[in-house]
DNA sequence: TCTAATTTGTGATATAAGTCACCATATGTT
DNA sequence: AACATATGGTGACTTATATCACAAATTAGA
């Protein structure tokens, strides 16, 4: 694999050890996804797992008539639990994933799976915390969405955004509506409350957190 | 450990072969709910990893303010996702389970998790396929609330219920509203629209599901 | 058997959220 | 500069769901 180097793959995934680096910087392709591109999308089966060296992928469920619901944003150092799930069991992708930054993803074929797991604790532990993060992650979304109205759920979303992207999240209120199954008009509202209760400052395409 | 024998381990949990059955029959405690006990609650940290041998548990998410919402259940050969998840990090749980039958389980001490992985690659199997049915079960239950309106998540869940527990469902309207986390005047009236429909037939503390 | 508690039905009303219509402003394009 | 497009603001209205109030029916308990 040429574009990541061992010593930048044990700084990127700090679980790993060296061997385990090793073996992944021979066997892994790199490739590269530009803002935009689809890494998976429903439907879709896998042959790799996929690991981000960086960059930023969006994950988002998508509903029967097109409607989109985000879920959560892998980043440096994470890798993609439902490629590794579906991978191990030949099924089908239920999720879509878009590059959202210029992204470079290690894409370890599946046939090295069994080996990985058997010679390597390091990966075996990187590949439950992998699944124990996102199960919560998911927990938390359930969370919001059974138990918050939208005005917490808008509040919580920003939050997350922010503490991913930094503080001046350059964002349309349809996007907003997008991310969260809502609608513009209800977003902007909602956001001008936030505003008046100076949690936020608004621009255009911009939404600044103050908190 | 008395009271299940190695067949039957291996008769209850089919992905073990014979020497995982007998390493877990060695090791492992068996301990009876009866219907209402708390097998784990929200904050609670974990020794154990739980095999479900006969029974079932409801498992759900609870709210800030003590609302319910139900997510699954765990049935004969299944095993809680949660357990291995919080217990290979000493996290504590988010979940609450209950027993909704008398359900006996077996409990595999936290130490023996390491010398399973790595000598039992049945148990890794059954491990990984552990989570990818429950986070698929939370991604289905994601779009459920993300997407649907309350007649469709009633009928779904009601479906499922009736796939677990069979067709003539003991449930209160109010049971139904908890799991739901609406309210039991919306579910009495959805429910009389589905009976209209065809799809049920209400008697008094029973739901016939039709279909 | 009498009473209390539980379960269900139902109308009236309240609230959160979604939809529609339309406008104003900012930005990009020719 | 002129126009088209994207973004955001806002009032009026609709819809789904929640809440309140109360009654009827059934079951459980004393």
């Amino acid at each position: 694999m040429t574009l990541v180097s061992v010593p930048e793959i044990i700084q990127r995934f700090p679980l790993f050890d060296e061997t385990l680096a090793t073996f992944i910087h021979e066997k892994g392709e790199c490739k590269i996804f530009h803002v935009g591109d689809v890494l998976m999308k429903p439907g879709q089966f896998f042959k790799y797992a996929m690991l981000v060296v960086s960059g930023r992928v969006k994950l988002f469920r998508e509903g029967e008539d097109g409607e989109e619901f985000f879920m959560y944003y892998l980043e440096t150092g994470d890798a993609c639990a439902l490629s590794m799930l579906c991978m191990a069991r030949n099924q089908s992708s239920t999720i879509a994933a878009v590059a959202s930054e210029e992204t470079s993803v290690i894409m370890i074929p599946i046939q090295y799976m069994d080996t990985l797991m058997k010679n390597h604790s390091t990966w075996h532990h990187f590949v439950i915390e992998t699944y124990r993060i996102r199960f919560e992650e998911l927990l938390s979304v359930v969370d919001q969405i059974a138990f918050k109205n939208m005005d917490e759920r808008l509040s919580w979303y920003l939050r997350r955004q922010a503490s991913a992207l930094g503080n001046k999240l350059v964002l349309t209120h349809q996007q907003i509506a997008q991310d969260l199954n809502s609608s513009r008009e209800v977003i902007s509202r909602l956001l001008k409350k936030m505003e008046a209760n100076g949690f936020i400052l608004m621009e255009r395409n911009t939404i600044n957190w103050l908190k």
